[in-house]
DNA sequence: CTAGGGTTAG
């Protein structure tokens, strides 16, 4: 055995044999590594050896503080520093980009300007990725200009890098724009483009820009296919998932914790929960995002209580979990009616130094509020009391007032909605129907009036289902299905078995006027029904129906699917704006919890 | 003596 290893090391590692005077401070500061600490001692060493007008030993002092997260140290020493060179201030600007402090970039690039230094290729990269971090878009196109005044818009880093600020500040068109100019698109560029359609809601670009790169025979990596199945898990594009993870499976692309994670939040998206539970198992080493992606999954299913097991066993493994873990689980408790581990979760969020925000908010209000625990509800919103709750909390006790028929709670909490939020037109019907339930008409008409005073227009509903690996869409406002007719009818005889079987639908007379336009529209009824009716048509008996629609489905279709899934003999997965609806056999998973 | 662009959970 080596005798060296078996000494012990001193505070900078070292064997003991040399002493710190004979070895190079610049050994000293790579053994010092990010620990803010020892670098500190580095500091002082470098001072008192009268070495502290060295450029390039501060230099390395200042990029080690930056990964230590110590910026304001970095900052310091180079206000300090005796002289000021180029490569001091390119290297404080590419570790603060790395290390996320994109303001302090920026500074150093205005200092790099005001003193005349060229930057380079690595300096625009970095500050432009620092302007995308900022939402800046006029610091990013003043760079882009100093990057073509200077001859840099060739570069394959740097164009990859616009391209991705362009996604990233939602300049989409632009972006592709200078993504097709491209002579040479690098693999990152093409990840760039697709990633910015997909963080940006358009998956279906996200998609087809994919299914180009197959085309073109480009290759494609592991960033890549986490943004595709980020996309299918956000259109419900369950085929195009599974061939993804196939791929994956039969190449030599590792399954690591990033690519586990998103195909976990594929699967638990597309409405296969099993799946996504297969790939969490075969994870070495899930990270709390991975965890809190399976907890997620199982809680907008309705697995209220393998979501907690799941949290449980999270906290005994020593995985620290965050906030958006906590949203996760008090979600998963409000869709399950598991009002006492809710509240138990909620308790112990202070214990990881957390306090609740908004979402938290939202959940404990949804899980009393679906209970039909109103006054719970209602109590935890005013003890929220100095903070104002968010329009989001309003709407949770709102649908909560509507579902247990509390009309005159429900009219007090639609007027703070109201008065929180006048401009938000996806509110209006559930406003609008409330106050009508609540026979309070002229406030419908004054909710009418505002909406048409300002033009608001509440979001249009669609509903999407996948056949053969085609997505066909379904919506009330858009262009009708080339077979809209044959599938009005089929639908048209589906309701009249339905009734038999002791459908009724939910009375028109609660129906808010605003849908007036909707009821004389040629497709009567909602988006959901049509695409329900139209996978009936389309698959084999045996086939589950899988739907996938932009917002909450409503009583009305949800006691309708019940019916279809009995007199149809199918299952029918319909996933809402929150959760998953599986139906069969006459009954809904949610067990009526909408 | 140095440093690149893209990817995960609500």
């Amino acid at each position: 055995m080596n005798a060296k290893l078996s000494q012990q090391p001193d505070t900078f590692g070292f064997n003991g044999n040399r002493t710190l005077a004979q070895t190079s401070p610049y050994q000293i500061l790579l053994r010092a590594g990010s620990h803010l600490k020892l670098l500190k001692q580095v500091h002082a060493h470098i001072i008192t050896t009268g070495r502290n007008h060295h450029l390039p030993l501060l230099t390395k002092l200042a990029t080690s503080a930056i990964s230590s997260g110590a910026i304001l140290y970095a900052q310091k020493l180079f206000l300090r520093a005796p002289t000021v060179d180029g490569f001091l201030l390119s290297s404080l600007i590419t570790a603060a980009s790395k290390f996320h402090f994109p303001l302090q970039t920026v500074l150093f690039y205005r200092h790099m300007l005001a003193r005349n230094i060229s930057p380079t290729n690595y300096t625009y990269t970095s500050v432009i990725k620092a302007c995308a971090q900022l939402q800046d878009p006029r610091t990013g196109r003043v760079v882009h200009c100093h990057i073509l005044t200077n001859g840099f818009s060739l570069d394959q880093f740097v164009e990859a890098a616009l391209v991705s600020f362009y996604a990233k500040i939602r300049e989409l068109k632009f972006a592709r724009k200078m993504f097709d100019e491209m002579p040479q698109k690098s693999i990152v560029s093409w990840n760039s483009m697709i990633s910015g359609y997909e963080q940006n809601g358009f998956a279906d670009e996200a998609i087809m820009l994919f299914a180009k790169m197959r085309e073109l025979g480009v290759q494609f990596d592991s960033a890549t296919l986490v943004s595709v199945l980020s996309a299918c898990a956000d259109t419900g594009a369950l085929e195009l998932g599974s061939w993804v993870h196939d791929y994956v499976k039969s190449n030599p692309i590792s399954l690591d914790v990033v690519l586990g994670t998103a195909l976990i939040h594929m699967y638990a998206k597309c409405g296969n929960v099993r799946k996504a539970q297969g790939v969490f198992e075969l994870m070495d080493e899930p990270n709390v995002m991975a965890w809190t992606a399976m907890i997620s999954g199982y809680g907008m299913h309705g697995f209220g209580k393998e979501a907690i097991d799941l949290f449980r066993l999270m906290i005994n493994q020593g995985i620290y979990p965050n906030e958006i873990t906590f949203v996760a689980v008090l979600s998963a408790c409000a869709h399950a009616g598991l009002v006492q581990a809710g509240r138990e979760a909620f308790a112990i969020m202070k214990n990881y130094g957390m306090m609740p925000g908004t979402e938290h908010h939202v959940c404990m209000v949804d899980m009393f509020g679906r209970m039909g625990l109103l006054s719970e509800a209602y109590h935890y919103i005013k003890d929220l009391f100095p903070v104002q709750p968010a329009p989001a909390v309003w709407t949770a006790m709102l649908g909560a007032c509507k579902l247990h028929k509390n009309y005159d709670l429900g009219v007090e909490v639609a007027d703070n909605l109201f008065a929180a939020e006048p401009d938000n037109a996806g509110h209006y019907v559930l406003l609008s129907n409330m106050y009508a339930l609540a026979g309070q008409m002229e406030r419908v008409e004054m909710v009418r009036n505002a909406a048409i005073s300002k033009e608001l227009k509440k979001p249009a509903g669609y509903s999407v289902i996948e056949i053969d690996q085609k997505a066909h869409l379904f919506s009330t406002g858009g262009m009708p299905h080339p077979e809209s007719m044959a599938i009005l009818q089929f639908l048209d005889e589906l309701v009249q078995q339905i009734k038999a079987a002791g459908y009724v639908p939910v009375s028109e007379a609660i129906m808010h006027e605003l849908e007036e336009e909707e009821k004389e529209c040629a497709l009567r009824y909602h988006s959901e029904k049509f695409a329900v009716a139209f996978g009936l048509l389309k698959t084999r008996q045996g086939v589950p129906i899988r739907i996938v629609k932009n917002l909450r489905i409503c009583e009305d279709c949800h006691m309708a699917i019940k019916y279809i899934s009995l007199v149809s003999k199918r299952e029918i997965c319909v996933r809402d704006k929150l959760r998953f609806h599986h139906f069969k056999d006459g009954s809904c998973s949610c067990k009526d919890f909408w």
